[in-house]
RNA sequence: GUCCCAGUAGCUCAGCUGGAUAGAGCAACAGCCUUCUAAGCUGUGGGUCGCAGGUUCGAAUCCUGCCUGGGACGCCA
């Protein structure tokens, strides 16, 4: 627990025992003590609702329940400088100052580990993510859900959880013989030879690209084999090609998974079996058409859905069941599957099979990432996979920039739509958030680099109290919140919460340097002071980009 | 037709476990570089929070209906 986490406790602890003392409630009619940060700051630190809620309970006016709640506050005990009753009966606190002059201390001393807390109290959660089907490259679509499941699995870390991060691999549907498919008509294009492409195969350049490595490892050799032969092979060459290309992208992305799960294995342990057998022991199943249903319509999905086809195949459902059920075999306390937008339909039929399998549902949650819209010359560019027109993950970092684009993915709610103008992106230019965050960065950087080159004393005993202009006490203020900030977002699923801190914190930064001069051969010891303060806005800001996954340049 | 997401400033988006005068970036306008990096700062203008009801001390936020945009509704994956 933090400095300002302590304050805000001890004065939720002392209204409480107000509210009391003054006999407006008592202990088990009192409701959860509410501090909120008022958005301005004439309304004081913190702000609390109390004195409305209690409106009914204690049968008086707000204001009046206000007045008594303050005449019973032991204000020395909480700390507070002031209290004001202000508006409906909104009780406001401002706070000794004092206790800011820990937060510095405090940020120093943990160093790279300033943020991380215990939130998440060790719980184990499995993020699966990407996940897309080993038939071409990763595109634009998919970095927004690399970013987002990457930075979610960052600070769900640094919250205290324990993480894991899979990528589940499609290796044993209809889409691996497609791929065959593609691979082998590109290969005889590749020779020279007339043929048509197949109605639903992968148009991408990537498929280009694996039949031209065969031609260069084995020529024409392929022409004269049988052709179950040929697409066994042509099958797994394009899987394994497809994979090492898909794990070098986000490798290079900076994503990297603790596990890579094949679907094939789900087949190999008769892990489907096993699932299938549940679902029948629970009665979830039965016949129809000369097909296996699962009735999930009785577990809140809007139709009954078929296990095993008329051709004794499975859906593509069946095995994920399996999959699921061997992830929560595994012990996890939480699993999040981060998902497109075009698989939201998908999830009642999975909640279902959670419930199927006897796991509390509770446990499984999905982030659905919307579309990206691509612009490109001011038009909508249109996406398809089929046809492999899309901006590639890998033409995105060569033009863009691994940090831009990671950082730009996680600035938005994953449940909004964004708009992607890669003119702008191409362009550099400072209208890029990226840059503003780093160099406010790299600026404290050239700070302390001027402080040792000028001869400032570095380091001793620092007197916080000397930090007492507005902006000073802004940036403390700021820096305390940043544990609470990463903790909710890991606990809401939101990283892009993490983004919005950093990118205020910057601002306040860029705001304080353009007011204040830091270094001062007048007023040594304030300027000691503010050098740790920088030290800690440097430190804060770097370990926000580190979950973000951007890099913080000490020089622009 | 059913379901999911979105609709907030000219544009792109935050804010949504209900709280005070709704925010940021970009764009527009006006200022700030002999002083630690101007990829920066300061200020101004800009809003029926899609529409209509409801819940209550209080609604951008919760509920209902409708409108618009996107997506999903397969014995494809």
């Amino acid at each position: 627990m933090n400095v300002l986490e302590q304050t805000e406790n001890t004065l939720k602890q002392e209204i409480a025992a107000a509210v009391i003392k003054a006999s407006l409630a008592t202990e088990e009619e009192l409701p959860a003590i509410i501090l909120e940060k008022p958005k301005d700051k004439a309304h004081g630190d913190f702000a609390s609702n109390i004195a409305m809620q209690l409106a009914r309970i204690a049968k008086k006016a707000p204001r009046q329940i206000a007045d008594d709640i303050v005449a019973n506050l032991d204000q020395t005990k909480a700390s507070i400088e002031k209290v004001e009753i202000a508006g409906p009966g909104f009780i406001n606190f401002f706070m000794k100052n004092d206790f800011l002059g820990e937060i510095i201390p405090t940020i120093l001393e943990a160093g790279e580990n300033y943020g991380k807390t215990n939130a998440g109290n060790g719980e184990r959660v499995q993020v699966e993510f990407v996940s897309v089907n080993p038939t071409g490259d990763l595109h634009l679509g998919h970095a927004r859900n690399a970013a987002f499941g990457d930075v979610l699995c960052n600070v769900l870390t640094a919250a205290g959880y324990q993480v894991e991060r899979e990528y589940y691999i499609n290796d044993a549907g209809n889409q691996i013989d497609n791929l065959g498919l593609s691979v082998e008509a590109r290969y005889f294009q590749e020779l020279g030879e007339d043929v048509q492409m197949p109605e639903d195969g992968y148009h991408g350049q990537a498929i280009i690209d694996i039949a031209k490595k065969i031609v260069a490892e084995h020529g024409n050799e392929w022409t004269f084999k049988e052709k179950s032969e040929r697409l066994a092979f042509f099958k797994e060459f394009g899987l394994k090609t497809s994979l090492e290309n898909i794990e070098k992208d986000l490798k290079d992305f900076r994503v990297e998974f603790d596990s890579w799960f094949s679907e094939r294995s789900l087949y190999k342990n008769e892990k489907i079996t096993d699932a299938l057998n549940t679902l029948e022991e629970g009665n979830f199943t039965y016949e129809k058409d000369g097909a296996m249903w699962f009735k999930t319509t009785d577990l809140g999905d809007d139709k009954d859905r078929v296990l095993i086809k008329q051709d004794g195949s499975y859906t593509y459902l069946t095995p994920d069941i399996a999959y699921h059920k061997n992830k929560l075999d595994r012990g996890f306390d939480q699993i999040i599957n981060v998902w497109g937008a075009d698989h939201h339909g998908y999830i009642p039929r999975m909640r279902a099979a959670i419930q199927a399998l006897g796991y509390p549902v509770e446990k499984f949650d999905v982030k659905i990432i919307q579309m990206v819209n691509l612009f490109e010359g001011g038009e909508k560019v249109k996406m398809s996979k089929r046809t492999g027109k899309a901006v590639s993950l890998r033409e995105l970092m060569e033009e863009v920039g691994v940090d831009a684009v990671r950082y730009y993915f996680v600035t938005r709610s994953n449940d909004s739509q964004l708009d992607f103008d890669m003119d702008l992106a191409r362009s550099q230019s400072n209208d890029n958030p990226i840059f503003y965050v780093q160099y406010a960065h790299a600026r404290i950087c050239t700070m302390l680099e001027q402080a040792k080159n000028k001869g400032f004393a570095d380091g001793g005993e620092v007197d916080a109290s000397l930090l007492t202009a507005e902006k000073e006490l802004d940036l403390l203020k700021k820096l305390g919140e940043f544990p609470q900030t990463v903790a909710d977002a890991a606990e809401k699923h939101t990283p892009h919460k993490v983004t919005q801190y950093v990118f205020d914190l910057a601002t306040l930064l860029h705001s304080f340097y353009n007011a204040e001069k830091v270094l001062d051969s007048e007023n040594p010891e304030r300027t000691n002071a503010r050098i740790a303060l920088m030290k800690a806005v440097r430190l804060t800001l770097a370990n926000a980009m580190g979950l973000i996954g951007v890099t913080a340049p000490e020089k622009m």
